[in-house]
DNA sequence: GTAAGGATGCGCT
DNA sequence: GCGCATCCTTACG
């Protein structure tokens, strides 16, 4: 990709309403940058946190230490470790003080593809950033990158590419069945056709 | 202080 | 399809 055609996503778009900002994320670029070598990938599947009264979001039982960037203003990244191995990056949306985010499922790798491929331990290009903790490991993402505001990190941003994006498909959330209700919600968003899914639909 | 469980991925069957 | 690795965060006492 050429940098020089690519502008930068600022906060006036990470403040939207967070579906709007969940389905225009697909397909604009999440580029990282460490050391001076850029890896980056289109956003093919993500999925949105919604506040408070959203059983699944991590702020549904208020703000703790755990949580706090989600209560930031939008545009700041939200990195979070889990099931004792593994992180997974959001990105933060709405007011400041209202917490919601979008989870960044899958990536379609575009550039930065040895590095990828030597921090993730195999060159199946299909494995490299295909599901959340993949791609947080294919970009050398990790708690240290929790917070970054990512409408001015050098290290981190989103950037839109003119790429026109097709049909969206939507689902239920991944991995939230104990949320209730709220694991029925169709919060999940994806590039119909892309071959990067990080589950099918 | 202590215990339970998770916005996952991998390897084996 | 299933079990497991592995440890932080939270809730409760």
């Amino acid at each position: 990709m050429n940098m020089n055609d690519a502008h930068r996503t600022h906060s006036a778009f990470f403040e939207q309403a967070t579906e709007a900002v969940a389905r225009d994320l697909l397909g604009k670029v999440l580029v990282r940058t460490v050391d001076g070598v850029d890896c980056a990938g289109r956003i093919v599947d993500v999925e949105m946190y919604l506040g408070e009264g959203d059983r699944a979001c991590h702020a549904a039982r208020g703000r703790t230490q755990r949580n706090e960037v989600m209560f930031w203003r939008a545009g700041h990244a939200y990195v979070y470790f889990v099931y004792g191995m593994h992180y997974c990056f959001n990105i933060v949306t709405e007011k400041e003080g209202f917490p919601a985010a979008v989870l960044v499922r899958a990536l379609e790798p575009l550039s930065g593809i040895e590095l990828m491929e030597q921090r993730r331990r195999t060159q199946k290009r299909e494995l490299l950033t295909s599901g959340p903790a993949r791609l947080t490991q294919a970009l050398g993402i990790d708690r240290t990158s929790n917070g970054i505001d990512l409408t001015s990190s050098a290290e981190l941003g989103v950037f839109e590419d003119g790429f026109k994006k097709g049909k969206i498909l939507k689902g239920p959330r991944i991995g939230v069945d104990y949320a209730g209700k709220d694991a029925k919600l169709l919060w999940r968003f994806g590039l119909s056709g892309s071959a990067f899914l990080s589950k099918k639909f």
